[in-house]
Order: structure tokens, then sequence, then C-alpha cells
DNA sequence: ACTGACAATATTGTTCGACAATCCGGCTAC
DNA sequence: GTAGCCGGATTGTCGAACAATATTGTCAGT
């Protein structure tokens, strides 16, 4: 929960996060960037120059990535950027959908308490507005904070210590470009049925619309070319 | 998912297992031995001298287990066994409630490929013979396996490395022996009616009886002593 | 006695350097 | 062309060291 927080949200804590949790940024940064492409290897001693830390303090981040799903450990090869098969793209989408499903649901509930309804507002309409432009990686970034709020407003924390925040992540950007305009549109419109149903308070409306965005998604994808996918490996 | 497998089932890889990861097993296999106890504070010399690992090692074993949800790490102050506020605990049957539902589903949707009836039949049976009987720690070990069979026949890998199963299992050793008679007796039941479900393949059976025994969890454990849970500490 | 400030101790956070184990690519020998 | 060997690169694990921080113990002052 903590490095998932760390690592997409910066307001939190002012400067109270770990040297691991900082390589954790550092890397979540680097493929947010595009520095580092999917299924890239990452090297130990390549991380330990370019962000100079010690070998262990590398190893403790890329154990907490690998937690994430972030990156893949393979013993006696090191670390690579998770790519995803055919196969694990739709495992993961069958898990989102229900784990979503309960957070909208949760932030629907919530959508009172507080200034929730004011901060989530401010996290809609930040995404609303990247509608007609706005950089690939931008969007990446709202999106990423749009569900980061949503879970806040949850109240659950075990959701967010479980919620695949950083799949989701991985996924966007896995696909980043595949997508037509057409598709382009409807997760924008998906979005604002989503997000006014939460605003309204509608707990069954929030959980179907996002359960159907999840789906949709899975839909959008199957259509995608094989060479958006990483090869299913061994067995 | 690796840590998983390997803290909850050992018939996988022969001795494949890497040195952090005999640390989390040996950890694990404590908490369930009760050498461990909630809320216990884990210090790092003491497991390198137990264990004969290097701090390192221990870190990465910490590290993961904190990823798990078994272990809380505090900045400066240690590992300590993860131990449930009641809040904590709701929160977790939340997530668990879809989760387990979307296990039980889809673990009906495969029961016929393979083996897999044959090896949750064992797995049933395991169970259910010790309705009457067999040691605390015996029931929580079986439960493990219960589960496990279940979600390695479900064949979602993404499913399989998100769900805290450790997380059920340190649950069920928090509350271990505050359950009456009549609890127990439910609980029986409800396994016999998901198992049943899942065996025939019944889909929707199987999910809704596997959500209904994690509500009725909910309702059992809200009748629990303020005792029983961890204090909700800070904010 | 009680309380607060301060010193001593214990523990964690991080670094460095070392060596063994393993993987990978290229080379040789057949 | 293939099997096997070799050497370089990288990971896995260890040990020691020191800085940063938390906990405990001490001691004055009231």
């Amino acid at each position: 929960m903590i490095a998932m927080k760390t690592s997409l949200s910066r307001a939190d804590k002012p400067t109270a996060t770990s040297t691991p949790d900082m390589v954790v940024n550092a890397i979540n940064e680097g493929i947010m960037k595009r520095r580092y492409s999917v299924g890239q290897r990452l090297v130990e001693s390549d991380l330990t120059r370019d962000l100079k830390v010690s070998r262990g303090t590398v190893r403790e981040a890329l154990k907490t990535l690998s937690a994430e799903g972030v990156v893949k450990l393979t013993p006696h090869r090191g670390a690579f950027i998770r790519s995803l098969s055919r196969k694990e793209a739709n495992d993961l989408l069958v898990v989102l959908e229900v784990l979503c499903g309960v957070a909208a649901r949760l932030a629907a509930e919530h959508i009172k308490h507080g200034d929730n309804q004011k901060r989530f507002k401010a996290a809609q309409q930040a995404i609303a507005g990247l509608r007609n432009g706005g950089g690939a990686s931008g969007f990446a970034e709202e999106r990423a904070r749009f569900y980061q709020t949503m879970l806040i407003i949850c109240g659950n924390a075990e959701l967010e210590r479980i919620m695949p925040l950083a799949h989701i992540f991985m996924f966007r950007m896995q696909f980043q470009g595949l997508w037509s305009k057409k598709d382009i549109a409807a997760v924008f419109k998906e979005y604002q049925d989503i997000a006014t149903a939460i605003l309204t308070g509608d707990t069954k409306l929030a959980e179907s619309h996002m359960r159907r965005h999840i789906r949709k998604t899975g839909e959008r994808m199957s259509k995608l070319p094989e060479s958006a996918f990483a090869v299913e490996e061994d067995h």
C-alpha cells in the first residue's frame, strides 16, 4: 500500500520516502516516460550507477516492484519490465472487473463524506480536460490519479493495498497508441458515466458502469493484433 | 505468486526455493506453529541468528511478507506480525468476498479439465475429515490447501498472484479458538456447499455460496469481543 | 515519588566489497 | 552442423561497517 501510494500520488507525504521507494518511483516514472520499454531487462549495476544507490537498495526496490507486478523477476536472469501475454491480460481483466467494481461501489457509498465529492470532481475534470489532445503519458498520469482518488474515497485500506493499480498503469502503457479514435472516445464516455454515477452516490450504477467499462476494455483488447502482446512462455 | 505458492504448498518445485523464500517459509510456518504471536516484533538480528542467513536476505524476505500483508513494516521500528483491527478485518472481508467469489466461479468453470475434479475432491475430503477433532493448526493447513487447490484450478495466474491467501491464513490465526462450536459447524457446512457447487460445475451457485460464506464469516466476526482485534492506530 | 531533559543503547537504513553460482555468447573440435 | 567447453557478465548471498533513528535508562529538580 505504501509503495503504491508513493508511486502514484506525490502530495501525500512531503519527502518521507525511503531510498528503496525512491528507486521504485524512479523506475515507475521511467516506464511512464518511456525511458524503459516493455520487456526490457533491468540490470542492477545500471540502476546503482544511474540512481546512485547501493545494490541492496536496488534489490529491495525490485522486490517491491515484483510484488506490485510491474516487474518480473527471473532467478539468475534478473528483472524485466513486465509485459502481458494475451492470456495474462485477460486474466488481469477478470480480476480487475470485480475489484474496480467494488471500488466504484464503495466510492459512491462514501462520496458524501468530507471533501470527497470535491476531490473526485477535480480528478474527473482533469481527465475530461484531456479529451482533445493531451499527451499520451499525460493521460496515463491523470488516469492513475483518477483511480487513486477513487481508492482513497473508498476508505478501504485492504482494497487500496491489493488493487493492482500498477497493473492498470502497465496495461495502459503496453497498449498505448494501439487504440482507434473510436475506442478512445468510447473510453472517455465510459469514464464519464462512471464518474457521474459515483458523484450522485448511485452505488449499483457505479458498480455496473465500472464493470461494464472493464468488460468493454477486454473486448477492445481482443481486437488488437498479436504483436501487442508478449509471447506466452514455457510449459 | 511465487512466494505464495512456496509458502503454502510444498509439492510444487522440489527444492528450487531461493534463500529469501526459505526465510519467508520459515516465518510463515513460525506463525502457523504459534512460535510467533500476532503483533510480535521480528528483529532482524534474531532472524539472521536463528535462520543463519545474512541481514540482506532477511530484509528481502520481510519485504515480501510485507507485500503479502503478513507483516507490517514500520520505518525505523521494524517488522511486526500483522494483526487486524476490526475495521481492517472488515475491509479485508469486503475484498475477499468478490475475489473468492470469482475464484469459486472460475473453479467451477474449469472443474472438468484434466484431473481438476480429482484434486479438488481430495482437498475437500481432507477438510471434511477434520470435522470431528483435527488440531487447530491442522485445520488451518488443510483450509489453506483447499483454497490453494481452488486457485490452481481457476487457471488465472493474476488471481493467484493477487488473492491474499496469506491474509486468509492470518485471519484464521488471529481468530483461532474464538469461534463457538456452532460457528465451526456452520463453517463446515458452508464449505461443503461451496465444494459441491464447484464439483458439479455450477458457476452461479459456487460464486453465491462462496460470497455468502464470506459474508457469514463477517457476521460471526462482528460478534467477537473487542479483545480479539488490534487497536486502531494513529489518525 | 513524579516529570522532564539528556545520555546510552539497540535496531534499522544504507553502503561497500567480496566471492560463489549461474547464465549467455562465442569458440573449438569433431 | 553440432556438442561441448570456456570466459565474461550478472545475479545470489554473505559479512562488516557506519549513519540515522527509536527505545530505554539515568539523573537532576521539583
